[in-house]
RNA sequence: GUGGGUGUAGCUCAGUGGUCAGAGCACCAGGUUGUGGCCCUGGGAGCCGGGUGUUCAAAUCACCUCACCCACCCCA
C-alpha cells in the first residue's frame, strides 16, 4: 500500500524550523505590542469576491494564484493569499474603528498561493502582518517602518536593505500611467522581452522592474514615477524619508519598486536580503488609503506590511539543541509508579524532564539522558527503592550522589 | 504555466548492462552482570520514486509518469 504524501508546496514545519517560527511569533508579539498593536486572528477562508475587489481582479495573484473552490452550496471561497483584505473586512464588519483614533492590529498565520514552489516560496507560507487604520500622516508610515525595522533587528537580522517608493495617489497615478504609455509609444517595443511586450498594455508599471538587461536598458530613459507624483504625494514621501533619516534607518529610494497588489498608494516599501536566493524580499508593505472605502467601509486611510516567515527563517541561525533539566531512569518495573510521582513533583516545581515507560539498560538510558541534553540523570532502581532515595548524576561533571526525594528540587537548583 | 537539475538505507551520497546493492554518519546491542561523550565488535534496516519497454541479463539503456530542488513569472 502506498502511503499518502503531503500536498505540493505544503510543508511540515518541525524541529529547529518549528522553534524558529515560535521565535518569530514571540518576537512579533513582544515588539508589536510595545507599539500599541493588538493581535487579530482572522479566518483563512474568505469569499473570493473579497480578494478580487481588494487585490485587483487583473493581478497575477487573483488571476492565477488563488486556491479557489466552491463549497457545498456553491459559494465561491478562497484560501487567503494575503492578510490585508481580511483585516480590512474585519475592520469594517466588526466596526473596529468605533473607538476612534488609530486602530493598530497584527496577525500571524498561513497564506496560500498556487504558485510553482522554489527557494523561499511555498504554496502554504506564513506571514506576520501589521496594519494601522485611521491616519494619513506620513509619520505613521515612518513609525510602521521603524516598527518593522526594530522587529527584524530583534530577530537578529542586520544585513537587510530597505527600499522605498511612492506610487502616487488617485490623482497622480493615472497621470504617470499616461506619461509612461507615451514613452512606450515612442520606443521600439519589439526590443523588449516577450513578457514585457505583453505587460506593455496590461500593466506598464511592471516594465519598470523587469530584470532582463535589455528591458532595463530601454527603460533607462523612461519617465520616473517620482517625477510624476503630485506635490502632496511628493511632500508626503519627503516627510517619511526625513523621519527615517532622523530615526537612523537607512533606505534606498527605488522608483522602480512596483507592487503587485492594486490597492497600494503613496508609500510602498520592501525589505530585501541578498542571501536567500531569487525570492529576496522578506517583507513588504505600503499605504492603502482607498481600500477601506472601496470595500464599503468608512473613508479611513491605512498602511500595513507583511513579513514572510519562511524567508526570514532562511536568515535565522539554528537555535541549537533543546535542553532539559532531568531525565529519570527507572531501572526496575517496581519503580515505575514511584517514578511517575517523582517526575510529577519536579514538574510541578517548574523543572522540565521526562522518564522511561519501558525498561532498558542503564547504559542506554544514560545515553538517552545525554542526548536529551539533560543536566541531571536520576536513577531509580532496586537499591534506591530499598534506600528510599534517588541517585542523582550531574551530567556535565559526571559526579553522582544519593538524595532523598524531598531534597530533589534543591538538588536540581544548583 | 515554461525551462534545467535530482530521485539508491533515517540522513549525505558512491555504484553507468553481469555473482545475493555499498560507504560514511545516525540508530540498536555488546565489550563494562547499575552509568553518557572516545574507542572496538556486531546488528537491524532499501519493491534502487512508480510504470512500460529493450535485453539472456536493468539501480545502470529508452519512453512515460510522479515527487523534490533551482530558475523564469510573481510575490512575503
Amino acid at each position: 500500500m502506498s502511503s499518502i504524501g503531503r500536498i505540493r508546496g505544503f510543508s511540515d514545519i518541525l524541529g529547529q524550523e518549528a522553534r524558529k517560527f515560535r521565535f518569530m511569533e514571540d518576537r512579533a508579539h513582544s515588539v508589536f505590542s510595545r507599539y500599541g498593536f493588538r493581535e487579530l486572528r482572522l479566518p483563512m477562508l474568505e469569499h473570493t469576491e473579497l480578494f478580487a475587489r481588494s487585490i485587483g481582479s487583473d493581478t497575477d495573484v487573483v488571476q492565477k494564484e488563488m486556491f479557489t473552490f466552491p463549497d457545498r452550496k456553491g459559494r465561491h471561497l478562497t484560501l487567503r493569499p494575503e492578510a490585508t483584505a481580511g483585516a480590512v473586512r474585519a475592520y469594517i464588519e466588526d466596526k473596529l474603528y468605533s473607538g476612534g483614533g488609530l486602530t493598530k492590529l497584527f496577525t500571524v498565520g498561513p497564506m496560500f498561493r498556487y504558485e510553482r514552489p522554489q527557494k523561499g516560496r511555498q504554496r502554504q507560507f506564513h506571514q506576520v502582518n501589521a496594519e494601522a487604520f485611521g491616519s494619513a500622516s506620513p509619520l505613521l508610515d515612518a513609525e510602521m517602518i521603524l516598527m518593522l525595522w526594530t522587529y527584524l533587528r530583534e530577530l537578529g537580522l542586520t544585513d537587510l536593505t530597505l527600499q522605498i517608493n511612492s506610487l502616487g495617489c488617485r490623482e497622480c497615478q493615472p497621470v504617470y500611467a499616461e506619461r509612461l504609455q507615451d514613452y512606450l509609444a515612442h520606443t521600439d517595443r519589439s526590443r523588449f522581452c516577450a513578457d514585457c511586450q505583453e505587460r506593455a498594455q496590461r500593466n506598464p508599471f511592471r516594465l519598470l522592474d523587469c530584470k532582463q538587461s535589455q528591458c532595463q536598458e530601454l527603460m533607462r530613459g523612461a519617465p520616473s514615477m517620482l517625477d510624476s507624483v503630485c506635490s502632496d504625494c511628493r511632500s508626503h514621501l519627503d516627510t517619511v524619508l526625513d523621519s527615517l533619516q532622523q530615526l537612523g534607518i537607512p533606505y534606498e529610494v527605488n522608483s522602480g519598486l512596483v507592487r503587485g497588489l492594486d490597492y497600494y498608494q503613496r508609500t510602498t516599501f520592501e525589505i530585501v536580503s541578498g542571501a536567500i536566493g531569487a525570492q529576496s524580499s522578506v517583507a513588504g508593505g505600503g499605504r492603502y488609503d482607498d481600500l477601506v472605502r472601496q470595500l464599503g467601509g468608512p473613508d479611513h486611510p491605512a498602511i500595513g506590511f507583511a513579513c514572510g516567515m519562511e524567508r526570514l527563517s532562511l536568515l535565522l541561525e539554528d537555535p541549537g539543541p533543546e535542553v532539559t533539566d532531568f531525565y529519570l531512569a527507572v531501572l526496575d518495573p517496581e519503580g515505575f509508579s514511584e517514578g511517575m510521582r517523582i517526575c510529577e513533583e519536579l514538574r510541578r516545581k517548574g523543572w522540565k524532564g521526562e522518564m522511561n515507560q519501558e525498561t532498558a539498560s542503564v547504559k542506554s538510558q544514560t545515553r538517552h539522558a545525554h542526548r536529551l541534553g539533560a543536566r541531571f540523570c536520576l536513577f531509580l532502581g532496586q537499591e534506591e527503592l530499598a534506600r528510599e532515595s534517588i541517585t542523582v548524576k550531574d551530567m556535565s561533571s559526571g559526579q553522582q550522589s544519593q538524595c532523598g526525594k524531598e531534597h530533589l528540587p534543591d538538588m536540581l537548583r544548583q
